[in-house]
Formats: C-alpha cells, structure tokens, sequence
DNA sequence: TGAACAGTGTGACGTACGTCCCACCGCGTA
DNA sequence: TACGCGGTGGGACGTACGTCACACTGTTCA
C-alpha cells in the first residue's frame, strides 16, 4: 500500500475517528483488490460480510428490477466506502457492485473490524453519522424523483459528479465521469435517449461541451439553476 | 409509563440491545410528547437533537419541495423510532414531523443518548444496524419510484400499512390507515386524483374496499401480484 | 481493408400520468 | 335550513417521457 493509499483511506468515515496507531492496525487487516473494468466486485444476492473503500478509480453499485432493468445507485470514488449494510445488518447483499474504471480497492472482513466496533465506541459513532448522512442524500434523491424533470435530474446528477470528480481547467470544469449515457440515464432513472436529448440541449445552450465519458461544464450557474 | 408502553418501547431497535436493568435507566429519561391530530412536533430546517419513539397512534415525517409540494417519507406507529438523523449527524432536520392521529411519543435528548452510545458498543451495533435496514428500504423504495407505475406503487404501499396496521378479521384485513387520499398520493409520490383511481380501479376488482382513511383487503394475493 | 460492435444522435409515435374541472357527500357551524 | 369545508369520485385534455427505429461515428479484431 502506497502513502498515497494510506492517504486516501484516511479521508473514509471508518479510519476518520482512528488515531494514528489505531489507523494503522486497522489498515494491517485490509486486503487489497485490483478490477478491470466492467469486472464485478459482488452481486445482488450473494452473501458477503466486507466493507469496501475505493483506492482509485470508480465503482458503480446497481440493482436489477425483477424485469431485467437496472438501476444505478451511486458511483464511488477514491475514499469513498461501500458494501458495509451487509456487514452491519447480515443479509444477502441488495446491489451489486462494478468496476466503472480499472480500480483498486481496499477490502476489511467482518472478523476484522467487529472488535473495532465494540473496543472503540468512537468508531461506531462515526459510522452511524456517515449513514446518517447517506440516508439523508438518499431521500434527497427520492424527492428529486418524485418532483423534479428528467433534464433537472440530468443536471443535478452531472453537478454531483462535478463536485467529486471535476477539475477546473482554464475552458471549463472538467468532469470525467466515465459513465456512458446509458450509466448516467440508469443513474437519473431515466431512458437513455431523454438523457441524451437533455445534454444535446444543454450543450446547444452552452452550458456545457459533451465528450466522450465526459462533459466539460462551461456555465456551473446555469445548471445550477436547471437543477431546481 | 404504563406497563404497555414499556412493552413498546423495548420492541425499538434503540431499546432491543439493552437488558431489564439498562431499559430501565434509559426509560427514566424519556419525557413523555402528547399531540393532537395535525400537530406538529418539528419542522424542516429546525435544529434538534431528540430522537422519539411512537408510543401509540401514528406520526408522518414529510419533507416540503421548494415550490410547496409535499412528499411523504414514511408513517410510523408504535415501537418505531424517528429523529435520530439530526442526533448522530447534527444538522437541521430534513424532514417535518406531523401526527396523523392523535398520539403519544416518547422522547430522548442528545445528552441522555450520548452515554449510552459510547459506554454500550451493543446498543452502537444494534442502531448501526436499524439504520442499515433504512437505508435497503429507502432504496427499495426508490427502485419502485422508477420501475413500478402508480397503481403498482399504491398496491405495495397498502400492503407495506396493512403489515404494520393490518388487523385480520372475518371479511378481510382491516387497514387501517388513517391517510386520506392526498397524503396516500404524497408517500407514493404520485397526484392524488391518480392514486384514488388506482384505488377505485382495485375497489372495481374485488381486491378491496375502500372506507374513510382505511382500506379492507379482499384478495392479498392479487394486490401483491399487481404491486410487482 | 472490412466486418462487427459499442456508443451516440435524433425523429415519429403512443401512453401514463399530471393538471384542471366540477359534482357529490358528510359534517360541523351559523 | 342553509352554508361552507374537507375529502372523495371521476371526466377532458395536454404533455413529458418511454419505446421503437434507424443512421452515424469511432474502435477493435479478423
């Protein structure tokens, strides 16, 4: 494991409470991962009692309806973490998670981290703010779904991404987020083909240049707007 | 604290990891909430940090959209907790609490909680989980909001109340929700013009019969069928 | 060099559902 | 008795978005 990955794990909510020699024993449990892309981590259904944290590059985590359509949850990148619910609530896991890039990840085992859990209360506490505040984005999401139009959705899932992903350059934000518009419509929970035609009109009003995988954002404000 | 409150109390997932003795310290900081129908206990944007336990009748949480639309998160009855979002991430509250019935709350403060979180890593892991449980719901929930119509949605959120409010009886099972129309339509996130048609639809089958703020269920098993 | 394929761009068409209406019913209050 | 008022029932109409269809591009593999 590189500084720079040690770096990178201890931005996650799990390693944040540790001090300095707790980080460290903790990080003498993780075993890391390598995907290609496209690679899956886990499915659906499967069983499984490990916590992931992303070292680089990007997952996605996704659910089939009984139907065959899928549905994107979120996309991770570096620091972020995932795969915890099936460790704290032992159930079959409800997602499945692919690799959006070549990526490397971190993995911990339940028997790893239940002493952490119990011996360090601060631990825990920390987790529970971290699903707090997931749970708090997820509703954000559902009212975004019930209330606000496709291209609305668009925008704000492309703002989301700026924020995590983007790097300002002297044309514009970049932000590359890897995902084909059939992700990024799996993503709003839309077709691929109304994504497709929201970004076309974004772009033919200038507010952002399409490329491949990507979009450079030339007027935040305006999305912004959009967005609401 | 009547004896059957104790006996709802120990049945939320805060209470579940404690033994008698442990109950017992927590429940002697519980101040006891009395509301009206259509009372609020707080509001979007507040800042608080008390989590409640629904003693007896029934509490929605709504969140409003900036233009003034309402949508619905969820309805709780006796045993289930709310709140605790604002206590383990401290930020304003997310979501407004209203009591659909006239109800009896039990409430706890930041400052009771706190050492229980800390001393007791049990009652940690067993809150952990009760959030991880949220969290697949919430999700399963959204799944819904993009793959399943608004009669399907309908038909799985009278199931999801009949579980919780059902009560069995010789001519069918007895929902009884409380919910008018509109506020069915706000958890399904539909209009409620949509949602009564849907109803009326299932009424037209034979799969129900629609009452003031209730539902009978005739036929479980056709209801469950449409709802996926 | 071409064939195959994944991804994107765009138009035509159908439909589920929202919005706007109004009628009706029961209930409390003047 | 009449009057509002909150809630329900249900029709007419518009539209956002899904589905289908096809053309175009760039990339990979014979």
């Amino acid at each position: 494991m590189t500084d720079r990955d040690v770096d990178v794990l201890s931005k996650a909510p799990l390693f944040e409470a540790l001090d300095e020699q707790g980080a460290k024993a903790l990080r003498a449990n993780v075993a890391e991962v390598r995907l290609a892309r496209g690679q899956t981590l886990f499915n659906e259904g499967e069983t499984g009692d490990r916590l992931y944290v992303v070292l680089e590059g990007k997952i996605k985590l996704t659910r089939t309806s009984p139907d065959g359509r899928e549905n994107l949850l979120s996309v991770l990148g570096p620091g972020e973490m995932f795969g915890e619910l099936s460790l704290f609530d032992p159930r079959p896991r409800t997602a499945s998670a692919v690799a959006v890039t070549e990526c490397r990840l971190a993995g911990l085992g339940h028997d790893d981290l239940r002493p952490w859990l119990t011996g360090h209360p601060e631990v825990a506490v920390h987790l529970l703010r971290a699903l707090a505040q997931r749970l708090r984005r997820t509703n954000d999401v559902m009212a975004d779904l019930v209330f606000t139009d496709v291209p609305g959705r668009v925008a704000k899932a492309l703002l989301d991404l700026a924020e995590r992903f983007g790097q300002p350059s002297d044309v514009g934000l970049h932000v590359h987020h890897d995902l084909t518009q059939e992700e990024l419509a799996q993503l709003v929970g839309a077709s691929r083909e109304t994504v497709n035609k929201a970004l076309a009109d974004f772009a033919a009003r200038g507010w952002l240049r399409i490329e491949a995988r990507a979009v450079v954002i030339l007027d935040v404000e305006r999305l912004r707007k959009r967005s609401r």
